[in-house]
DNA sequence: GCCGCAATGTCCGAAAACGGCCAGACAGCG
DNA sequence: CGCTGTCTGGCCGTTTTCGGACATTGCGGC
């Protein structure tokens, strides 16, 4: 059984998903691969998992928090599941580039694979897929849209006059 | 979550499969399309729907049933499952052709597209496919080979001679 | 610097192949 | 004639196969 409640960012609206396992999704409202509600999902604002999720998020986007405790539960092929555990790895404020995260992930030499499990990531920040980069360190790619992960790596840098650019 | 177990037929040893639906597989020894056992299925001879299972096949075999009462829970297309319903409404020793099968599963004139169909079906003699045959009477076909189907049919005719024949 | 290229895992659409068919035409045979 | 068996062409859903497209990168050639 799936279930699913909105939470809203400072960059629009997000649904959230979770099973009996934990967290199995968090979207942007019109995101690329944004997937349809199933008539068969409850919603349901109480449910643990998305409470838990509801609370961090808002902690992260107020400036509190750096890392995420909510139990994931992301559905995926095993090497996508190894590059978003990669990706989990990478820490707040910091970036790597698609070539490393291949590497991380067991797959030195993957890195445009790398960058399609990227963008297949189902669960948006809080699997901070906008911490991956280019080589040359340019953005790349964002499935909200790179002005919000531009605004993300902004809030996660600390220095205010980054986030007046945004 | 799979759970399976044979069942000793007078024509070899057969797999049963169910889930919590009901059952979803009765398979002869070395069939065509016979699964393989997954690592995670757990084998339970008092398994609820594979015990009835059993015990109406024994029935079947010793010519006191003529129908099955276990709750069925095939996997397939919806057109496939058309057809395993249509299939599971003829009655015990009557046969139908694969054209009048493809009408009564909703979809006159796919009588090739219905045999195709006949053929994945999972859950055999208790989906009755042998029951079907060519629009000239000839068996043309069955996964467990010809061989069984003659017999089944044998046994369903309820003439003596017949049996002696296979 | 700029361009082209090879290597990588997955998804998606299109096309082709594959069946437990069937009706019609034809030839062979008494 | 009537009956039989074989062959052919059209029919239909599913499965398999194949070719690109991707949130890349390092290298060689120009």
């Amino acid at each position: 059984m799936h279930y699913y409640d909105f939470y809203e960012s400072p960059h629009g609206q997000m649904l959230l998903v979770a099973d009996g396992e934990g967290l199995s999704g968090v979207y942007f409202d019109g995101q690329k691969y944004h997937p349809q509600v199933a008539s068969d999902w409850r919603r349901d604002a109480r449910h643990a998992t998305l409470r838990q999720a509801k609370r961090e998020l808002a902690e992260y986007f107020g400036g509190g928090r750096k890392r995420f405790d909510t139990a994931l539960a992301p559905d995926g092929t095993p090497f996508q599941r190894s590059v978003w555990k990669a990706i989990s790895s990478v820490g707040f404020g910091k970036t790597i580039t698609y070539g490393e995260l291949a590497s991380r992930a067991g797959c030195p030499g993957s890195a445009r694979a790398a960058g399609a499990a990227t963008g297949r990531n189902p669960i948006g920040i809080i699997v901070p897929c906008h911490r991956i980069v280019g080589s040359n360190g340019s953005l790349t790619g964002y499935a909200g849209g790179l002005d919000i992960k531009r605004a993300l790596l902004a809030l996660e840098s600390g220095i205010p006059e980054l986030l007046a650019t945004v």
